[in-house]
DNA sequence: TATGAATGAGGTTTCATTCAT
DNA sequence: TATGAATGAAACCTCATTCAT
């Protein structure tokens, strides 16, 4: 029984040292791009030695992959569909906010270097891509719905484009975010106002 | 005068020079990012030594602030807002094409790791920093210019978001060519000639 | 007492883990070389941490000092020449088997990584002195020795040189056993069989 | 023309370096062994950088195997059967020379290290592989040949195992020949005087 | 103008060894 | 006694940049 508990506690341990890893690697890549950012550099924001972060990721396209999910996850989770929310306030009140190093949910910098990446490495495409169908099929699923259960009961037949508009309108949005942090909040709660409603009606 | 003239040669043959490096650096740059394209292989494609390029370029950052240039230069060619252009038909049209490797005009992944890039270094920052204010104006300008004159005759007061969405919808269309550059043309189309019309009306 | 029993258990356990070390180190020595193979390696196949092989052993080089030192011992072993014993017919059952990585006597692989490393290690190389010392004096007194007590009655003026060519004969046939470990075995037995008898009479 | 010249200077200036940089790595190789030579200290040793290196050779692996075969090769060029040389006399006099670090002929240490690692490293096996059968079939026929042409007439079905012998007492004389460099010649040239025409005769 | 050999700094990764537990 | 996390040195290798030719 002791033996079961010191694992899992050795296993704790492992969880919280990877997570140690990926905070930092997360830090340096969004200062420095996944390629410019060396091993030392993560360590060195890690508080430890190089050498041991190989005891946590087989090599640093490990940990690159590790960050990629990572803020796949954090989107999914982002996505409240299954309730009337409202889009245009809560873009509007997140914007800027993931720019920061330090912002705990998905990094618009990150974004970019994902999806930059992505045109070069398999993997992480392959990730994206996965991303990209799931995101797709819930939004349409959110247009369709049962405007009683949290839907907005849009045709089959228009459903899909809205939620490819929908998409780049986020994405070209986080793109912005990175290149203008500061813009006027009060443009954008107007801008997303009128739009968002447009695609969501029939 | 005959030196003048050979001066003149000589200014036009550097051109020449500068620019078949640079097509050559856009291609690595495509193919593998700002950082993993390496000299050597910029000179491989130009066809010429890698210590050539020095007397051309300061080194591999001037290369890449050069690409940056040149490609918003490009977009801001591709604006043509003094005519009644069909915008929704234009993307539709465009999308796909930027691309591949050799599309001559701005490219997508290009854009993303130029996006990338300025959230680290402030020259590549400030460039697009300049673009993205003169195309909000110039947008701006086409919205509320006299419909007689090609303009959209909106008032001033919703002109500027307006023009945001359109920036945002661009760029966001720009990202997503790069993960889904065989997205169906008929959904995309759909969506656009339904939407980019609302844009553009009072 | 108990005290003396204790540490005696204690002093035999001791040796039973240095056993396991060094069993599990010339596994990997053999497959891997004394420098391509990490400690890390040699924990895992003795079914122990990497630390605790310290607690046994000073360092590496202690190690490979202790696997020369056996498994020159077990060549001294396999030496029996108090008694008439067909070398030929021994040397030839012998072939190939020396070269598994399981196999319990000395192994060719080993004798090979043995002798390059002694050019290198003075240790090493004053333990396969010692051994040829030692080997090359029982070989004379083999040879000279009374055929009646098992010798081969050889006059002390050419047993030098015919103990000399048999010691070579034998490593030339185990260096050859790593490279040919399927050689035909009819062909080699012909071979020692027809020239060892000439170099044991006179 | 001019370019023609040139380029051909520049590849033996290519050919040069490779050789400096192969004579420095035999040096360190036979001083630490394969694994244990450094990179940097085969640059040190060529007085070059380390970088330089991979300009000539694609990694230290390459050089590993274009040392093994630039030593099959003098093994090769040593192999003077066709005329009635005298074994014993040769093998004598080289006796002892091989092992210094600058001696230009086959390397008794490095013999050692490619006939360890080739039970590791498939490429070094297949070359060494390639090597002794070529020079089975080379001692066959020089044992099987017309004495009239320098070969010793020796009937087909003992041949091979005659081969087979010499190349077992040639490998074990180079071996021996790592260990006690300082053998007593006499011995070694009465050893070989005596039994080598034994392998040779009928 | 043009080459490409050469450098040196810095990248990723491995590994013998130590030490707190 | 035993673990395995942690370190730091050193390994291999790459690449932007310089410079003699």
């Amino acid at each position: 029984m002791s033996t079961k508990q010191e694992s899992t506690k050795a296993q704790e341990r492992a969880e919280m040292q990877r997570h140690r890893i990926l905070d930092a690697a997360q830090q340096c890549f969004i200062a420095h791009g996944f390629h410019a950012a060396s091993m030392a550099s993560i360590a060195d924001t890690a508080g430890m030695s190089a050498g041991l972060i190989y005891r946590y990721f087989e090599n640093k396209n490990a940990i690159v992959l590790a960050i990629v999910d990572r803020q796949l996850q954090l989107l999914r989770e982002n996505i409240r569909l299954n309730r009337r929310v409202d889009l245009a306030a809560e873009w509007t009140q997140n914007y800027g906010r993931s720019c920061a190093a330090e912002a705990k949910g998905m990094n618009a910098a990150l974004l970019l270097e994902m999806s930059a990446e992505a045109t070069r490495d398999p993997q992480i495409a392959a990730a994206l891509d996965h991303y990209d169908t799931t995101l797709r099929a819930a939004l349409v699923d959110w247009l369709t719905g049962d405007p009683q259960a949290g839907g907005h009961g849009l045709p089959a037949a228009i459903a899909p484009y809205r939620a490819l508009l929908l998409q780049c309108l986020f994405e070209g949005l986080k793109l912005r975010e990175t290149r203008e942090p500061d813009l006027d909040r009060a443009l954008l709660s107007s801008a997303l106002h009128e739009f968002i409603p447009m695609l969501l009606k029939p």
